[in-house]
DNA sequence: GTCCGTTAACTAACGCCGTTAGTTTCTAGG
DNA sequence: CCTAGAAACTAACGGCGTTAGTTAACGGAC
């Protein structure tokens, strides 16, 4: 086969498989030559849609981020705005966990990352926010999300009673962390995105 | 050379020198071979002292964390405490920042990881946080400061007047933010930290 | 003092990887 | 109809992490 009569890959379609392929085996288990496989096709034919595999992988990453639900910006007072719109963004990223090493890593230059900035800065100055506090509440909200949704606490723990109880005196109940990592981590961030938005609340007040 | 009369590797120096190419060219440039090479031996050498490539860039990071100062907390009043310690953990991030990738990717298992979680665990609970709250507050400054150490925000943002002003309303200054970027990201995560251990002083205020 | 298991270096090689060069054939636009 | 460019191909390069198998020095036991 040479050329087709019609296009075998797109840039849509490349982008789907690879997502397929990150969420079931991770980020390492996306190479080349396997994204083309699966998608009936030899590597060297992703380099007439995308220049590098890199680029392929910064189009997961904006296709997720574009998925993110910004209608309460604007709409909803900003606490509640503000709350809603962190879960959404959380789940987007909970929703492809093995991407979010990726996405969080370098500066988000992608469209639909600049879209999410424009929303929630936008909404914070419209409430009354200075503008230096909305760029760093857009900031430090980013900072939480992403940092929440990178690694679980909880998994870092090992379901073994033994291992904490002789060297780290307060862990003596930590094994029991393992079980529950899910409950943990979404209760961790719940505790944290209320007492962020509390705090930012009466600093609102005081202005 | 088959085998030297003094060993030209071990850990500590492997280690060290892997943590300067990372932090001189990223993580990326981390391979097995440059590594020997810049310790004057052959690749598979390094495996004599590592089971795995993976296994190198975890000491790397246990080395990092243990460097975080711990003595303030069970000292200092827990929100100063936990200010001062979220303030040295973030440092210690951005002292190698091609390493917080990594870093936050997995759960924690390391070592220095568990004693860390161990003394502000035992800081809260000792200061009258109930466990389960404790447990959740540890977890949610990890996220904030592994979000904040993780990527600039302000690096997202090209300093190109026209790319912003077409496509996104509110953004029209968002140009300005490259050009101070370390600046915007350490006032985002003094006030974030601010508001979000003011949170949480009002939530002990409530028990 | 000699033996011997272990250690720490080596060389050679395997099967991946991302990517480039060069070729072929089909499509689309004038 | 002709032609420029797009989209597939094959072949190959240099690099990667890792394994197998070899060799010589070390350190302890007799």
């Amino acid at each position: 086969m040479v050329r087709p009569r019609t296009p075998l890959l797109s840039r849509d379609r490349i982008v789907e498989v690879a997502t397929a392929i990150v969420d079931a085996d991770g980020l390492d288990a996306l190479s080349t030559r396997r994204l083309a496989r699966e998608l009936g096709v030899q590597a060297p034919s992703l380099y007439n849609h995308f220049a590098t595999k890199e680029q392929i992988v910064d189009a997961i990453g904006d296709s997720i981020v574009a998925g993110v639900d910004l209608s309460m910006l604007g709409r909803d007072p900003w606490p509640e705005a503000l709350k809603a719109w962190a879960r959404a963004y959380r789940s987007a990223f909970r929703a492809h966990p093995n991407v979010v090493p990726f996405l969080a890593r370098g500066p988000a230059r992608r469209p639909a990352s600049l879209r999410l900035a424009d929303a929630v800065y936008g909404a914070l100055v419209t409430a009354g926010w200075p503008p230096g506090d909305a760029t760093r509440i857009g900031a430090t909200m980013r900072f939480f999300v992403a940092g929440s949704a990178l690694g679980s606490f909880a998994l870092g723990f090992v379901d073994d009673p033994d291992l904490y109880a002789r060297d780290y005196p307060h862990l003596r109940d930590a094994h029991r962390l393992a079980g529950q990592h899910a409950h943990v981590d979404d209760s961790a961030f719940e505790l944290g995105l209320e007492a962020l938005v509390d705090g930012l609340e009466r600093r609102f007040e005081r202005l």
